[in-house]
DNA sequence: AAATGAGATAATGTATACAGTATAATTACT
DNA sequence: AGTAATTATACTGTATACATTATCTCATTT
């Protein structure tokens, strides 16, 4: 009886300081608690009815995913990012999908090409449909199918931090109807490179998506 | 009186859990902590003379840096790398070395481009005078020149994170005679593409650095 | 003799208390 | 009334105490 349900208790306890993170990551994400925002210690803790410690360390987890912003013996607060920061991260962040792609192109097993081109057609699906949730979660899941048959955590881990630190400006992009024509079309390019081994296509195609990507997402932020 | 050594005050206070942070990485970067030596929050508190708090917040500070490796209930360990985390490091590396050397062919001054000749005159003197602490020290100088030419914060933070892990390992590869007519000649390469604002020219040197640097941490891991 | 289980031990997880400092508010002075 | 100085308050920094869990030892059993 109770190795019915082993893995799944292995996987139960979570550390308070786990337990805030992933809230405070959330309320910041989401845009409940905007840049510039004050975190204080004492408050979040009785707001959220733990004690200053886990919260202490919760706070500096999230300085390292650089979503906050720790100055000693001041205090945290949420960090708000510059269109310098946002340009600078999407230059790195089309580096690493280039690479990635690049890898892909090389060695991606025959079951994650299947997979990615299922979720290719579920994605424009969506897209057909207008369920943004849905198309957020996909395009998500098509780029993290390529980082997987990179086989390299390294480039995954970064990547992905990126992409977290991005997440609060990402929405306006996908949000803008007039940008998915071409992000189909470059998912398209990127899945021709990936099935014709070519590695060289591959990098080009993805660079220019980020490099449109980072085009909308300026154009967004400098409308708003 | 007090204004005179203003800044100096500034700098003068450091938290406890930064002593301990910058202790413990030195520890483990020159090897008098080794990979998989475990890291217990009281022997250390005791050992450094403060309380476990700050010591708790330095190893969380070193996981960010992926030199210590935290279980949870478990403790804390220094991280041992495999000879895959290290080949994935440096495919990361390749990529951003690339990116930061084309844009430095565009954007670097004038005045970082003699720095950065200097730096590379010092750095062939040091290699005829065999002076390996130097060697280094201007390697990683002439890096941060370009780094720097390229105006991307995200961009260096992330490079000198890789570099910090590969650190343990980058020893083995300057200590070795053979490699230096290569990295002299990488770098002339480099040096020259940007005096000719070649970005192709540039990534594709810079690329080749890596990949040699590569080849050569590998071979020096195998044999040891 | 090996394996299992109970208990002891030692570690991490969390809470709280105290110390020191920065900020805000208030008062005194110009 | 405005500015500077001083006090008060509130926050972070650090230490410590308690709770919980993992590990180790040793005894017991097969």
């Amino acid at each position: 009886m109770e190795e019915t349900n082993f893995s799944i208790k292995s996987n139960e306890y979570l550390p308070l300081r786990d337990v805030v993170f992933n809230t405070l990551r959330d309320a910041i994400l989401t845009g409940k608690l905007v840049p510039g925002e004050r975190l204080m210690e004492n408050q979040l803790a009785d707001k959220l009815g733990v004690s200053r410690t886990p919260v202490r360390e919760a706070l500096r987890m999230l300085a390292l995913e650089n979503l906050v912003e720790l100055v000693p013996r001041k205090g945290a607060q949420v960090l708000d990012m510059s269109e310098k920061d946002i340009i600078n991260i999407l230059e790195v962040r089309g580096a690493l999908e280039s690479l990635a792609t690049s890898i892909a192109c090389v060695k991606m097993e025959k079951e994650d090409l299947l997979e990615i081109k299922k979720v290719e057609v579920e994605f424009e699906r969506a897209i057909a449909e207008n369920d943004l949730e849905r198309i957020i979660q996909l395009d998500e899941d098509f780029h993290d199918l390529i980082l997987k048959s990179t086989d390299n955590d390294k480039l995954t881990q970064i990547y992905q931090n990126l992409r977290t630190q991005l997440y609060r400006y990402r929405m306006a992009h996908l949000k803008a109807d007039s940008s998915i024509p071409a992000v189909v079309a470059h998912h398209r390019g990127i899945l021709r490179a990936i099935e014709n081994h070519d590695a060289d296509e591959g990098a080009m195609v993805a660079h220019g998506h980020i490099k449109y990507h980072t085009e909308f997402i300026l154009r967004s932020i400098r409308n708003k």
